[in-house]
DNA sequence: CAATATCTCCTTTTT
DNA sequence: GGAGATATTG
């Protein structure tokens, strides 16, 4: 498809930084992707200097397939495509020897971050929890070091000493200790220790002579810090965001980042889409209409030349339950009668709690669907154990995970030897790993205990030994096979049938890692302990089914909606409480402007026709209660709207107008 | 030390 | 109304 002019003069805008204001459906995608495949055709741009950074790893690889089918595998495997988690994670890895850390660091994920910090509190602080509740105590010292970090204040530098900054103090020396990193570090070590070298600074910032980001308003303070050392040689970039799209400030991102470019950069080129190619006009207005309660960085208005389309449909239901057999329903007179295929559907809801009744009344009506976000095969314990398994055997070091699995398969290691054991590390300021092997430890511990730790001890060397020398495939297989863990699973499993499953999850992440670890798909060999955080980035799913793949209904949150679009989209639970979401209120208005983004981001993944729907009644905490409709059905314009009933049946009257619609998008 | 019963917190979104 | 952590038994 041919670019509009203000598209053009995005890709063109090669010589310097360069802003892109994309409203949604302007077609940004395709933008960087028309980018890219002309800097590297028509200005002469080697594949590798060039980096392209994403928030999601959906989006990296949406943006890589199409890269693929443009410019073909050979060209499009040597461009740079990542998160900027993965990014840093590669620039922490080859640059760990700086860092004081060992290549085969561990990345902790928020749980392992959370149960830290609980230990910290309790062993250290126990009058801090008293006061504040030991939830309220975590979640205050989870924050202030968030801040910390995104501000790249290392615990010695912290100015008024209080009780988190002395929390702070031992976490990080903790995560040195287990030789682990969170995911803030993987972007804040990579900044600081750009930072700090000068050589480090030149060599990656030739490194990339040119780097777009997708979804700039997401960026926070240490991500817009790392692209400005990135780019801080060529100075050329290109970053396209909407601060309409921002729906990610709660965890840092800051959309005033797109005003700091235009000081930090006085020639900064800006162009702005506003053309909408994605929905009909009706929804579009809809959009428009909402989003203009809020107050705005910038000035844009987004207008489209497709049809005026069908009214947004407006349903009230009894309760969340009703509300979903509804949309069952619905889905099946139009895909049944309308033609509609179940991949052009999508439900879109707030909290992923909300995908629950959906599951059962789509399963009940037999309607084909997918749960993205939903669980994980990550969540599944013994996937969790056999993970925790992989990281201790690349980073012994690692305390979480040998907590996890020094008594798996059992072998007689209790709370009391756990607790001796732990008392001794913390003690020394050791590793667990260290402290089994220190010849002062024996002293603490029973004949009994000693002898069951030894035994744990002998496996894990055995297991390191036989790893970490093989390159291939078959590493993951023997590593199931020592730990005897099938016979394990099979002990702890009711049925055959369950203990088969296990096993079944099992093998499919072994496979995974075994994959990248043999440089399978003409993806290069990876470190073992680098094929094990990538599972943990969730770098390494499975590739979604893309539109010819699998024909189902999709359901996801709002926020995984972002990026996507679909002919036909359902927005559920649009009740005050839920959308806006009730505990986002305590920060004043702020969390109602982003709760109307989010609604926003919902109403412009439409294409041809929007269904909006919200319960009378809900059932919180076991208990029935009554819920008002959102206040942002009060911010749509009423001529746009057509109230359903739910129990009526339809005709196939209004289903025509959706074929025509749909006909004029296709064109 | 392991298996079962009871309690407590939380149900916002994700790399 | 559910998961996960802790207390209580065998």
């Amino acid at each position: 498809m041919r670019l509009n002019a203000a598209q053009q003069e995005a890709v063109d805008c090669i010589d310097g930084p360069c802003l892109v204001l994309a409203g949604a459906g302007s077609g940004k995608t395709r933008v960087i992707i028309a980018k890219i495949t002309s800097l590297i055709r028509d200005h002469g741009f080697l594949p590798r200097t060039i980096c392209a950074i994403t928030f999601t790893n959906k989006a990296a690889n949406e943006m890589k397939s199409r890269l693929r089918a443009d410019l073909g595998e050979e060209v499009a495997k040597e461009i740079w495509i990542s998160t900027f988690h993965s990014l840093g994670q590669s620039i922490l890895r080859a640059e760990h020897a700086r860092l004081g850390m060992g290549r085969d660091f561990t990345l902790y994920t928020d749980h392992e971050v959370h149960n830290v910090l609980r230990d910290i509190i309790r062993e250290h602080f126990p009058q801090y929890a008293e006061k504040e509740g030991e939830q309220g105590a975590i979640q205050s010292a989870l924050a202030a070091i968030a801040r910390w970090k995104g501000a790249l204040v290392a615990p010695p530098d912290v100015a008024p000493r209080d009780l988190n900054s002395m929390i702070y103090e031992r976490y990080d020396s903790y995560l040195k200790s287990c030789q682990a990193v969170d995911f803030e570090d993987l972007i804040s070590l990579s900044t600081a220790l750009l930072r700090d070298h000068e050589d480090l600074a030149q060599k990656w910032g030739r490194a990339f002579e040119y780097v777009l980001v997708d979804e700039y308003q997401d960026t926070n303070e240490t991500q817009y810090q790392l692209l400005r050392q990135l780019t801080s040689v060529h100075q050329r970039f290109t970053v396209v965001g909407d601060d309409d799209q921002s729906i990610y400030s709660w965890r840092g991102a800051r959309p005033e980042n797109i005003n700091s470019l235009a000081g930090d950069y006085p020639g900064l080129h800006v162009v702005k889409l506003e053309q909408n190619y994605r929905s009909t006009r009706r929804i579009l207005n809809c959009a428009n209409t909402l989003i203009s309660h809020n107050p705005h960085l910038f000035e844009k208005r987004l207008f489209s030349e497709l049809p005026e389309g069908e009214r947004i449909e407006l349903v009230a239901c009894d309760d969340e339950q009703a509300e979903a057999a509804f949309v069952a329903a619905d889905i099946q007179r139009l895909t049944f009668e309308g033609g509609l295929r179940h991949s052009d559907i999508a439900v879109l809801y707030r909290g992923n709690y909300q995908a629950t009744p959906l599951e059962s009344a789509f399963k009940m009506a037999q309607i084909p669907y997918v749960v993205s976000n939903g669980d994980s095969i990550f969540d599944h314990p013994e996937v969790k154990d056999i993970l925790c398994w992989c990281r201790l055997i690349a980073n012994p070091k690692d305390d979480q995970a040998l907590l996890r699995v020094i008594n798996i398969p059992n072998r007689r290691i209790g709370a009391d030897t756990i607790k001796a054991l732990r008392l001794c590390a913390t003690l020394n300021g050791n590793s667990i790993y260290e402290t089994l092997l220190d010849p002062r430890t024996e002293s603490s511990l029973s004949p009994a205990q000693m002898k069951a730790l030894s035994g744990f001890i002998v496996t894990l060397s055995t297991l390191r030994g036989f790893l970490l020398a093989r390159k291939d495939a078959t590493l993951v297989d023997s590593l199931v096979h020592h730990l005897d863990y099938e016979r394990y699973i099979k002990a702890n499993s009711s049925t055959a049938k369950s203990a088969e499953f296990k096993l079944r999850l099992v093998s499919d992440v072994m496979a995974m890692i075994g994959r990248q670890v043999a440089g399978k798909r003409g993806e290069a060999k990876v470190p073992f302990a680098t094929a094990v955080s990538r599972l943990l980035l969730r770098e390494t799913l499975e590739r979604r089914e893309d539109g010819t793949g699998g024909n189902v209904v999709q359901l996801m949150t709002l926020h995984a909606s972002k990026g996507l679009e679909f002919p036909r989209v359902y927005l559920i639970g649009l009740e005050d409480g839920v959308l806006p979401n009730r505990n986002t209120m305590e920060d004043a208005y702020q969390g109602l402007e982003e709760e109307r983004r989010l609604a926003y981001v919902g109403i412009t993944r439409a294409r041809a026709s929007l269904c909006l729907s919200y319960c009378t009644t809900k059932k919180i905490r076991g208990q029935v209660q009554p819920l008002m409709p959102s206040v942002f059905l009060t911010e749509l314009p009423e001529g746009d709207l057509q109230r359903i009933n739910p129990r009526r049946t339809r005709q196939l009257a209004s289903i025509r107008g959706l074929d025509d619609v749909l006909a004029m998008l296709r064109e």
